[in-house]
RNA sequence: GGCGCGGUAGCUCAGUUGGUUAGAGCGAUCGACUCAUAAUCGAUAGGUCGGGAGUUCAAGUCUCCCCCACGCCA
């Protein structure tokens, strides 16, 4: 038995998730969780809500809230959601939590007594209005360059020139409207990522297996330019962890707060601490600390390709740099982009299909299903209705769905709900046998590498198999002139059902825990050996006929949806 | 403009270190079966592997140039 700590990225508290963020790392952690789990492997998954930042204070701002209301009401809603979707967190965490914060900060004293961070003074503008200094992105003013009137503090999207704040006319506020800005001098903590440069390079060459994907934009980041660059983890917000040093107050941070980029990453750890002091656990420590028994800890992260250079850098940086024996993580699996029917998923446009709305619509195991077995491995990928439609269709109704009720019905209307006695196995029996331990040796494989499109192809493959011995068997035929075969062929159908129950868990969770329900058992255990796993249910065991498993998709609600979801053109 | 990931059958994608007639699923066509959610199973058709040049006994796979899509950065 080995012991597996998975982290998902963790989403943003502002607003909810579409269905490119879903698949591109909170859903396949949460496969490989559960497939770690059912191999009995030692699992601990956890995920976070990161609710640091400006957004959170403006959208809170927005609904009329305070701000730490807003990410309390709004941390329940994702976890409900979450639930919805079955991702099975051992822990939903918040970065906002006080144990986040006490880590935080000690890892910022850790540094500062390292020689990692430095001061920085920089000039940044003030608005008296908002009480509150101001990112650039939050500043607009009509361009000096082409006079377009909503350039922005860092640059003009109509002529793409570079600005500086005070370059604008009539600056003002994106927050208040208001034009009462001044400059003002500030000092912020720097994190000195560039001076472990060759021990990151080091570190990120000496993963050769992970995907190119993840390699690629790490060297990117630290090959290009001028190198890695040192890095801001200081903000003038109100909204965040306080910067301390340590336990001590930092003479010359008062009033200022982390980073969100800073504190987010460090909440991976600081959840395992929330984790234990839920009562969901025990020995967190066990977990995240080499010296306290972590050493045996295989770590993977699930992230979408936007977060790889804070994962790969940032993160690792903050760890190494403290010269503690914190986890550091042994692979990065990392996705592109789910694309909505020929362009991006928009929030602001209402376009493409969001968590809570796809929970309305269908059972999670149809996006989970979907997403999955179109999971954005090797390029970007596409959401289409159609696809979604003849695909799900096929796969759950068609192939699994239907095997399911083809088994039990003909058992009951020949037989009885109970697992049919007699009969010896065959030719046929032992080459599927033969076939079914083949292919559940390379979905193992698959699902080992996280290698998802390709699991979800051969279990696929996994459930045609069954769908072939029936056909070519036909025990319909069978029990014609010889009632003992057809008994056993079914017998064997049955047992497929349990086997394929346990199998698809990880992908289907809530159509196996029906079929195993429907198998009266509770045994659940994997089919390491087929032959014996096809004899897990006697003849005489009872069993029910279950509700059609699937229903399909019409062409009426494809087109209905496809049309409620375009979202608002420019 | 620079960089990155891609461009393989109508569609979605596999193709390891270059090596026999380029694969799978869906869709299409034909056939078989009738237990089952008009489900299933089998067979067939369909590709100058973005274009060009080169290296090699041999290139989808390596090198160079170009084109296209997407993304990031400036």
């Amino acid at each position: 038995m080995a012991r597996h700590l998975i982290t998902s990225a963790i989403p943003y508290i502002n607003g909810i998730k579409h269905l490119g963020n879903l698949v591109g790392s909170q859903l396949p952690a949460d496969l490989f969780a559960r497939y770690m789990r059912a191999r009995g492997h030692e699992v601990l998954f956890l995920c976070a809500t990161d609710e640091h930042g400006t957004p959170a204070e403006l959208a809170a701002a927005k609904a009329d809230k305070p701000v730490a209301d807003y990410c309390a009401e709004m941390h329940d809603v994702q976890a409900k959601i979450a639930e919805g979707f079955r991702l099975s967190f051992d822990h939903f965490g918040r970065s906002s939590s006080p144990q986040n914060k006490k880590l935080t900060q000690a890892f910022a004293g850790r540094l500062a007594d390292m020689g990692l961070i430095r001061e920085v003074t920089e000039e940044q503008v003030y608005s008296i209005a908002d009480g509150r200094f101001l990112p650039d992105r939050y500043i607009e003013g009509t361009c000096p360059n082409c006079g377009f009137t909503s350039a922005r503090g860092d640059q003009c999207d109509n002529c793409t020139k570079q600005l500086d704040p005070t370059d604008l006319i009539d600056a003002h506020s994106t927050i208040s409207e208001s034009t009462d800005l001044e400059v003002r001098e500030t000092k912020h903590l720097y994190l000195c990522q560039s001076e472990l440069k060759d021990d990151l390079a080091a570190w990120i060459d000496s993963k050769t297996d992970w995907p190119i994907l993840t390699t690629s934009i790490a060297k990117k980041w630290l090959n290009d330019g001028d190198g890695l660059q040192d890095r801001g983890i200081t903000r003038d917000l109100d909204w965040g962890v306080p910067v301390k040093r340590g336990d001590a107050e930092w003479p010359g941070m008062e009033g200022k707060v982390f980073y969100v980029w800073f504190d987010a990453p460090i909440e991976y750890i600081a959840c395992a601490q929330e984790w234990e002091d839920a009562g969901k656990g025990t020995d967190w420590e066990r977990w995240w600390r080499t010296d306290k028994g972590a050493d045996d800890v295989t770590y993977t992260q699930f992230m979408g390709k936007d977060n790889v250079p804070f994962h790969t850098l940032s993160f690792p940086a903050t760890i190494m740099g403290t010269q503690e024996p914190w986890k550091l993580v042994d692979y990065i699996k990392s996705f592109n982009y789910l694309n909505y029917d020929g362009g991006q998923f928009s929030t602001s446009r209402g376009r493409g299909v969001f968590m809570d709305q796809a929970l309305e619509l269908l059972p999670s195991d149809y996006w989970r299903w979907w997403l999955l077995s179109h999971a954005p491995e090797s390029s970007d990928a596409e959401f289409t209705w159609e696809t979604f439609q003849t695909d799900t269709n096929k796969d759950l109704a068609d192939v699994l769905g239907n095997f399911v009720s083809r088994v039990t019905k003909f058992c009951r209307s020949k037989f009885s709900e109970d697992v049919p006695a007699g009969g010896a196995y065959g030719e046929a029996e032992t080459q599927l046998i033969a076939d079914l331990t083949t292919r559940i040796r390379a979905y193992e494989t698959h699902m080992e590498a996280t290698e998802v499109r390709k699991a979800a192809a051969e279990l696929r493959a996994i459930w045609v198999l069954g769908n072939e011995y029936l056909q070519a068997n036909a025990p319909w035929t069978t029990f014609k002139t010889d009632e003992e075969t057809a008994a056993m062929q079914i017998r064997l159908a049955l047992n497929l059902i349990r086997i394929y129950a346990v199998l698809s868990a990880p992908f289907i969770p809530d159509a196996a825990a029906t079929m195993i329900a429907a198998m009266q058992t509770t045994d659940e255990s994997w089919p390491t050996d087929v032959a014996a796993a096809l004899e897990t249910l006697p003849a005489g065991h009872a069993f029910t006929v279950p509700e059609n498993l699937f229903r399909k998709i019409t062409d009426d609600e494809r087109e209905e949806w496809a049309a409620r979801f375009a979202g608002t053109r420019d």
